[in-house]
DNA sequence: AGCCCCGGTGAAGTC
DNA sequence: CACCGGGGCT
């Protein structure tokens, strides 16, 4: 029949064709996982099972398009495109749609981002009278979220003795009391935070049988993929789910665990087997991907953890380049070497600039060699950091969609009820939100209906406000008669918001009425793309299902139920990943690209920098508590090697700035882990390991980790399962830098009398603020101060006796 | 109401 | 060093 099997070698094979019954594929780094899985759905489908039963969860929803679209081409992109596939929360978003009411949500309940959880949060502790300072908003949701990625409920949290004395030790006994008033506080918004997601959907299967029956019928064939990354919320879903069928398959690989920060389970894969005792297990062991060096660097240093699955990864590969190592004295020479690593390789082996990555264990490492980069003139992009979608104005405009789909988002409200400047100040807004608090309703209730409440407003503000409410009902009205571009168009208008921002000349000014625009554009092309089956699905059941009284003020309304609205847009874009967010057209051009370990995973490239491989900071030193801790670092490390295809490089600085001061670092005892058969070493030592320094600082961090508290979360739960033991940290980070180990700051002597010469016109280059021209200057070096225009960073005015600048012309 | 300045505090990773 | 929030000034 069909011979796409034949292009997947013999334990491949096997676990693409053993479609009944549980599975586990263990999945090695470069071992064809995504081809294996790619070809077991086609094959599922081919033996006549309908897309419309399989459901398959993916890490990003980029990779289910891709494999959708992989799977299109042997069963033909029709039938493909009716195959449930997606990540967890895009998934069970939208079945949570579906059945809304049954929990007491609205179908349009909105999804809260990090930034309205934290809003929410602070919201409570002024109302309960706690300092912020103590309960850190971050902290406290933090502790919510593994709660309930443990599925421990508010009411649960509240009651259990364990928290409460864990909450009482670290100086937090009302935790649970802002647990419950921030469900409490959601709910009524009609709002649902990331692991409300899952953690309702665990709900509705427990309360709701039929429902968790209709699910399990529906879904007779199911993939996970990443399993190693699953958290006990998801695990429960998975379980419940596969019940009737148990046509389960998890594809994994426990060395490539790296995301138990966000609950994330290594127990989910390793004891997999005593859930199924029939399960089949398949491993993948070659790799395609990676030289022989490579996969034995990697092997070497994987082989040191203890907790896994013992695997024997090999590969028929050519042999490859050592791993090199590059030592600098500084941060900033770290930059540089690696860019010069980079130019070198470009050319002797004429390898394109998309050949080449950059990766680091935090953000904030990006920074020296950006510079570097740019010094040289090779292109570059950075994954993740500040998204889009995280920018005011961005979140401003979202805010008014949001706020007309769904009137109770307090979040959004509070945002706008006063952008652009309508007259209703904050005194007035604590009012709102004092009377929404105590009559247990959402702000927009009280706004809606002012004069039942005494609320204290005079009737000046009050038309204000009326007129705000108006606007939105508007907005509202016209949602679900015109598509999400024509409302989205209008609301940014008529909002006032584009009018704010074109009358902004300056240039952090213009570049915000530009990304309004891109956001416009982004709903124009979403608006002209094709719904998916399920889409479609979903778009009839909500909209014959709401009891809105449609007004009839726009087209008729049969024509809406094929137009894609604005509340499908906000839908979408709300859970999409880093990943999904990157665009499609930057994606061929030659740039050299940067991202954290974490957001590397599934990628590869030719040639592979990892950075910063220092004690304290790779491992961090937040990991250094405890053995897991300790070897999901490693695990971390071993992604990192296993993103390479022909060389890996390894870098490390000797010095480093860190909040402001510079801190002295030593190579980070991976390097030693690696083969050394497989490293080209520096000419020097790598570093003395056993000076007195090392010493003193093991000791301290010794002393200092007793405070580390941790509860066990595991007897409760909702009841279905037993959790596994779950670890939460509520001790602050440790400082780990010994004083005699900080330094003064070494400001190097910087030579400005050059600047004396700048002239109005001339052009400069500053190290931050980039390339900009000398608009005026005003004084008499050295109380010059120069008014200049960068292109990139707007107007700055600098004294230019401590400006450090170069002339370009 | 909005702007600016100051000081305190803080960077791991993310749906 | 960089950001944010608070307080004070216009």
């Amino acid at each position: 029949m069909s011979d796409y099997l034949n292009e997947l070698n013999p334990v491949q094979r096997m676990a693409a064709e053993t479609t009944e019954g549980p599975v586990m594929i263990i999945a090695g780094a470069g071992s064809g996982k995504t081809r294996v899985l790619t070809y077991r759905i086609a094959h599922i489908m081919e033996k006549g099972v309908d897309a419309f039963n399989i459901l398959s969860l993916t890490f990003t929803n980029k990779a289910a398009r891709e494999m959708k679209e992989r799977i299109g081409k042997i069963v033909g992109h029709k039938e493909a495109k009716n195959i449930w596939m997606g990540t967890f929360h895009s998934i069970f978003a939208k079945i949570l749609r579906f059945e809304a009411d049954k929990l007491g949500y609205p179908s349009n309940f909105t999804i809260y981002d990090t930034d309205d959880s934290k809003g929410v949060i602070k919201d409570i502790l002024k109302q309960l009278n706690l300092d912020d300072k103590v309960y850190k908003p971050s902290l406290v949701l933090n502790r919510i979220s593994s709660a309930k990625n443990s599925l421990i409920s508010a009411a649960q949290y509240a009651n259990n003795p364990i928290t409460q004395a864990e909450d009482r030790a670290s100086n937090k006994p009302l935790l649970g009391q802002v647990y419950l008033a921030y469900q409490k506080r959601n709910f009524k918004s009609g709002a649902m935070d990331f692991d409300d997601l899952l953690f309702n959907t665990n709900i509705l299967m427990r309360d709701f049988p039929e429902v968790l029956i209709k699910y399990q019928s529906k879904f007779k064939y199911i993939l996970v993929d990443e399993y190693q990354d699953t958290n006990f919320s998801q695990y429960v879903i998975v379980k419940q789910l596969a019940a009737r069928f148990q046509n389960i398959c998890v594809v994994g690989d426990d060395a490539q665990s790296i995301y138990s920060f966000r609950g994330a389970n290594i127990q989910n894969i390793l004891n997999f087997e005593k859930d199924y005792p029939d399960l089949k297990t398949f491993k993948l062991e070659q790799n395609y991907r990676s030289t022989q060096t490579i996969v034995k660097a990697a092997s070497a240093v994987i082989a040191i953890n203890k907790d896994q699955f013992k695997k024997n990864i090999f590969t028929d590969n050519e042999e490859g380049e050592k791993i090199k190592i590059i030592k600098s004295n500084t941060d900033n020479e770290e930059g540089q070497k690696v860019a010069a690593s980079i130019y070198e390789t470009h050319y002797t082996q004429q390898a394109h600039y998309k050949d080449f990555a950059i990766l680091y264990r935090t953000n904030a490492q990006s920074r020296s060699f950006e510079e570097a980069l740019r010094k040289l003139n090779i292109p570059y992009k950075i994954y993740g950091g500040v998204s889009f979608y995280q920018r005011k104005e961005i979140k401003d405009a979202l805010s008014y969609f949001r706020l007309s789909i769904n009137h109770n988002d307090d979040e959004s409200l509070k945002r706008i009820i006063n952008y652009p400047t309508r007259g209703i100040g904050q005194t007035t807004i604590d009012k709102i939100m004092l009377a929404a608090m105590e009559h247990d309703i959402s702000m927009w209730q009280v706004l809606d209906n002012l004069k039942d409440f005494n609320v204290g407003i005079n009737s000046g503000t009050a038309l204000k406000i009326s007129e705000f409410t108006t606007m939105i009902k508007t907005f509202s009205a016209m949602i679900p008669y015109k598509d999400a571009f024509e409302c989205a168009n209008h609301i940014a208008v008529a909002s006032g918001v584009v009018k704010d921002l074109y009358h902004d000349k300056t240039p952090e000014g213009v570049s915000r009425y530009e990304n309004i625009q891109e956001l416009l554009n982004g709903i124009k092309d979403f608006v002209e793309q094709e719904r998916t089956p399920q889409e479609e699905e979903l778009k009839d059941a909500i909209f014959n299902s709401t009891e809105a009284n449609p007004v009839e003020l726009f087209d008729a309304p049969e024509q809406s139920a094929t137009l894609k609205t604005l509340d499908e847009f906000m839908q979408e874009i709300t859970l999409l990943t880093d990943v999904d967010k990157e665009k499609e057209d930057e994606k061929d051009a030659d740039r050299v690209s940067m991202m954290t370990i974490h957001a590397s995973k599934g990628l590869e490239f030719p040639y592979v920098h990892i950075v910063g491989l220092e004690e304290n900071l790779f491992p961090s030193q937040m990991a250094l508590n405890s053995r897991s801790e300790l070897e999901e670092e490693r695990r971390l490390f071993y992604v990192a090697i296993t993103r390479a295809e022909k060389k890996a490089t390894i870098s490390y600085a000797t010095t480093r700035y860190r909040f402001g001061n510079i801190i002295y670092c030593e190579p980070s005892r991976f390097i030693d882990e690696l083969d050394e058969n497989c490293v080209d070493f520096p000419q020097e030592p790598v570093a003395n390991k056993f000076s007195d320094d090392t010493f003193s600082k093991y000791r301290k961090s010794f002393n200092e980790t007793s405070t580390t508290s941790s509860i066990n979360f595991g007897e409760k739960g909702l009841g279905f399962n037993k959790a596994e033991p779950k670890q939460i940290n509520f001790a602050p980070p440790k400082k780990l830098i010994p004083l005699a180990k900080r330094m003064a700051e070494t400001n190097a002597p910087t030579d400005n009398r050059a600047n004396a010469d700048l002239r109005v016109g001339s052009v400069v280059e500053h190290e931050k603020f980039g390339i900009g021209e000398i608009t005026a200057i005003e004084g008499v070096y050295p109380e010059s101060k120069a008014c200049i225009q960068f292109r990139n960073s707007g107007e700055k005015n600098l004294l230019l006796k401590y400006a450090k600048l170069k002339v370009v012309m």
